[in-house]
Parts: C-alpha cells; structure tokens; sequence
DNA sequence: CCACTCCTGCGT
DNA sequence: ACGCAGGAGTGG
C-alpha cells in the first residue's frame, strides 16, 4: 500500500496525535508481522510510561521516539497506523494497541501482515541508516548520487529504483509515474541509461513524490492516513494501473508486463527502448 | 540477479 | 477457483 507519500502523510498526521502524550501500556497480538511477533517486554520497556517525543520518517520507515529508545514502524503492503479514541471499536487485524495518557489509543492494523514493528532502545536499529538517499532530502538526494548507483547495476532500471539502497521511498506506483515522466523504458538496463537522462530522472523523481505528498497519497483501495482519511493522489496517476487506456501525453494504449513478479506501467511510444540519438 | 515466501481480501 | 494487490527478506 504506502510508499513514501503515504508514509509521509502518516508521518505528518500521527506526529500531532502522539507527541506530548504519554504511552501508558502497550499490547500487541502474538501473529507474526513480517515473519515474528513484536517482543513484548522490549515493547513495554520502549514505550511504556514514556513520553513520544518525535515521529520520523525515512523512505517507508516511520520511526516513533520516546526518551529510552521507541519503534521502528513499516506499513507493508497493508498497515494502518491510527489513533482513536480508547473506546473505539477494535478492528479485526490490530496487531499493536498503545494507550496514550489523553484518552486515545494508537493502533496498527494489517490484514496481510508484511508491515514490522521494531521496538528498540536507544539508538534506533541499522535497517534505519541502511537506506538510501530520500527523494525530499535535496541534500542527500542528488542528480549525481542517483547516477552512481545507477551505474553500479545492469539490472532494469525499474527494479533499481525500487531497490531501498538506491533512492529509499519508491513503489511500484511512483516508479512508474517517474519514468514514465522522464520518458525511459523501464525494461533498460541502469547502468546504460545516457548521462543526460539523469537529470530528467531525477526531476521526476522529486516531481511525483511532492505531488503524491501534496495530495495526501493515493488511496487506490485501504490506504489512510493516521486520521482515517484517504488521499487523493490516485486521480493523478499517468500510467499506473491503467493498462490499455490512453497515455495523457500521446494517447497510445498504456501497456503492462511483468518485471520481479510485479505489473510494470509505461507507454511504449513516449518511453521508448532506444532513446533518441543526442 | 532470479524465484519464492510471508498473508488476507477482492474482483473476475 | 484463481490471480492479483501499494513490500521486502531469503535462499539458490
């Protein structure tokens, strides 16, 4: 479900819902999310009757502090992050409940169960600093860092920059947006890709991220925000999800094949295989 | 670098 | 009944 315009808005909505408050006592289920259950008593130990103090993010990664340590937070494909009033009815699929000191309770839900819940304490764990440059860090995120890692693989250039290490946030859904607007085929290879693409890349890169921020995400079935509120970016998407209808640029039916197992959109006509000859 | 795996739910 | 879904680790 959330990429990193979805994880952001998260981030944004849950930031004001938790900071101040105190966790009173934490609960979680004892099914696995993303192959193992959240260790209780480390749970307890980095919530319990501690402040929050700060809710970060990086790529798809939320991070929730507490003065001792706090919790490493993925969405997967279908995580909800929530806060609520403690009477809420509880949905099925909650997997953590936190209460908080001003009444509300802050809950994750996930049908699937690909999302983590990484309790730590003290310095947060390394899946935290193993990303890659964030697509809203003009300081990180540069036309010359994405070139290098580019160069370093001959895999697809799609599956590249879904690769965390490359550009940490991007999903299948802004992946395609992204070549789509700088017009590269997402079948070539990275590291063949000219040097004056790059640039384009990279802008649109930047581009379709602030815009899925900017609208909030795109809610295409479950995605909400900490609210409850879905987002509005799926009026938006290009190619996404559109296999056969036409391109907003050139009007050919937008085609989908398989790349890692998963759709890839693009039109073949404004993203050519052989880029024209500078 | 590939295919497979972890899950539930929804649409065909 | 089957295939597919916004993710990513693992093991060959």
């Amino acid at each position: 479900m959330p990429e990193l315009p979805e994880v952001e808005t998260v981030r944004a909505t849950l930031a004001p819902l938790l900071e101040g408050r105190t966790v009173l006592s934490t609960w979680r289920s004892r099914l696995n999310l993303h192959r193992q259950p959240p260790r209780a008593a480390l749970l307890e130990r980095a919530l319990a009757r501690q402040p929050v103090l700060a809710v970060l993010r990086r790529g798809k990664l939320l991070s929730v502090r507490t003065p001792v340590g706090g919790v490493l937070c993925h969405l997967g494909m279908t995580g909800r992050l929530t806060v609520e009033p403690a009477d809420a009815p509880v949905a099925l699929h909650t997997h953590f409940r936190a209460a908080l000191s001003d009444g509300h309770e802050w809950r994750l839900v996930d049908p699937r169960r690909f999302g983590m819940l990484h309790p730590f304490e003290g310095d947060p764990p390394a899946d935290w600093s193993a990303l890659g440059p964030d697509p809203t860090d003009p300081q990180a995120f540069t036309v010359e860092a994405l070139r290098a890692a580019l160069k370093r693989t001959r895999r697809a250039v799609k599956l590249a920059l879904l690769d965390q290490a490359v550009v940490a946030g991007l999903g299948n859904i802004y992946v395609a947006e992204a070549l789509h607007i700088s017009r590269i085929h997402p079948l070539r290879p990275a590291h063949a890709l000219r040097d004056r693409e790059f640039a384009p890349l990279h802008g649109a890169i930047v581009d379709v991220i602030a815009q899925g921020i900017r609208n909030r995400g795109t809610s295409l079935s479950d995605y909400v925000d900490a609210r409850g509120e879905r987002g509005g970016n799926q009026f938006h998407l290009r190619v996404y999800g559109r296999a056969g209808e036409p391109c907003p640029v050139c009007e050919s039916a937008v085609r989908v094949v398989t790349q890692g197992q998963r759709s890839t959109f693009f039109c073949a006509t404004c993203q050519p295989r052989r880029p024209a000859r500078a």
